[in-house]
DNA sequence: CATGAATGAGGGTTCATTCAT
DNA sequence: GATGAATGAACCCTCATTCAT
């Protein structure tokens, strides 16, 4: 198959970054775990860079799928955004080591010349600042909010709990979880008269 | 001095690896923003990881030093959070590259064999803990939720809009984020029917 | 045709040596430049060694044949030697970068194991030494003379200053070199009794 | 002594390069050769271009001393020429490896981006030419010749006999040799009839 | 206390060569 | 005949660490 011997890099070097983290990962690692030869990733890629950056950017789309999925079903807002919650947390869990990778990486310095890794997960953030906007527009959401500050708090309020669990590596009643965040992150829509 | 060459070390380091990061911030490099020869570091410390996690100790002492004040205040809980939640954006607004270097840490595998960064941190959750704990006990704050799940929200809430914005380098309405997450914050004490 | 294969490494080969010399010439990019695929290069060789040797080879032919065509010619010594140096000029300048190759190779280590790069201008040489013999024959050339030694400094004398203006990029006023060239050997035709 | 272990490299490094050429000359190689660890090449040099450039440097320096050395002697210019030959076959009799380099690299591209190899002899041509200038001013030479390309004829006619015989590895007749090319060499002073 | 020359293990990368198609 | 994906040995270089001064 064409993909193959791409595909057993890909996964040789997610398994070998998620491990170690991008500096503590050899290449050597890499083409172990991937089960080819060393030459053979220089052959598909340029380098440790652009190999890495090609493991984040299959992993992003792959994170970004289910945000996409999750709010293009025909459901009430409240309904989708409880679904968000739980299909993100649960792709967190299914992938901890990756996330974890994620976490690490997204506030580096730019990897390569122009792209910050942080780039991209631009299309995540577009897809929920449309759903905001749309919240916002039903009268769910109120006017004074920023959306671009919202959309960020509520990626944190999700992501920070699930790394936190992950680095400590605790095994967490999930269920109790998702409804303490479902609650923090749902509240964080009504009403505007707090301050 | 006693300190004077301990203190030329730490805010030497500090640039530095606030600059490059942990990798990429080599001794020779550290030694020479701190204005001391490479072999001073190693009488002073005893390699580079301590030196990392001295840097670290001392400036997440002084993130939970900011907590800690805010707190011990006398006031009504609604003005503590809404000072946390200001006084600790504006932290990172001063200390853009270092609270970037803590960001980029805090989620790694163990740094030494038995210390992860995380644990800096430690004391910080436990006084968010503590408070939301007593919130809980006002009433403030439903019986339902989980505690270090929301403190960690909490967390999440303040820091990912402001690394967001800090990795991007964008400048930031700095009223309008404050009054956004603040909101957030305490939407999420709130009532406990939204699920 | 047979010889296209062969001759578009050939040409291809001359191109990218001349221009990056042996060692940083890869094989990727002579056969980029002969617009074969890289296994190509070594169904026709058996290496980047034959592959060089060869293309050497073709070189040193083609550069034996000036010597050949003029000392060939029916004319009385004296013009034959001028014209000897004004062609040999000639070719040098026509192949600048293929020359500076040669000059560069000829006395390198053995680049096989018991070819000496020197070994292909052998033929050179030959044809040289008879025509020197013949001139010592003819009472032109002092009997004294060690005529090995003679051709080498007669190759020299050429090559040398047409090798040091290519070096520097210079242009050259063409005739006043041919004549000074000319000038010198010739002279050293003459009498012996300089020392 | 302050010198001793850049002088340790430096030995070690012409030993080497002479063996093998610059490109089939490892670091590990010249280090092996100085006594010193690898690491001491790159603490002392940025890389093996400059510990390359540093040997020519030398190098070319004791070459252009044996020259200087002798036209700074009080003699008639004719015994000036003659001890000059004597001298530098010697020298290069003396120095055969070095020599070899010397000439494997004089032809090459540039090396640094500015710096080609040639230039290090541009003293060594400067003192040349001067010695020519006050031949032609005293009658000796005739006022036709064109003296960049005399000086570099005489390098020739020098050199490329000598390398002949040292890449050929061949017993020489070195009084026979002298002879030989300071014929040639004081002929081509002579009368300017000869075209 | 402080220094900086010296070290050497380890890492990223290149590239001549092979071989299944 | 021709191809190009795959290989792995070898190379240049970095840098945390040591130690004699």
């Amino acid at each position: 198959m064409a993909r193959s011997t791409l595909d057993a890099i890909y996964y040789g070097a997610i398994e070998a970054f998620s491990e170690k983290g991008y500096n503590d990962t050899s290449m050597d690692y890499v083409a172990e775990k991937a089960g080819v030869a060393k030459g053979t990733l220089y052959y598909n890629f340029k380098g440790k860079d652009e190999l890495f950056l090609y493991v984040m950017k299959r992993g992003a789309h792959s994170l970004t799928d289910v945000i996409t999925n999750v709010f293009d079903q025909p459901a009430d807002p409240v309904t989708k955004w409880r679904n968000y919650i739980s299909t993100q947390l649960a792709f967190f869990e299914q992938n901890r080591s990756f996330f974890r990778l994620i976490m690490q990486n997204m506030w580096g310095p730019n990897l390569l010349e122009s792209v910050t890794l942080h780039e991209l997960f631009h299309d995540y953030f577009v897809r929920m600042d449309q759903e905001l906007q749309k919240a916002q527009e039903l009268g769910l959401l109120s006017e004074s909010m920023d959306i671009s500050t919202l959309s960020a708090s509520i990626f944190g309020m999700l992501t920070i709990p699930a790394i936190r669990s992950i680095v400590h590596d605790l095994p967490i009643d999930e269920e109790k979880r998702v409804n303490s965040i479902t609650h923090t992150v749902l509240q964080s829509f009504k009403g505007g008269e707090t301050i």
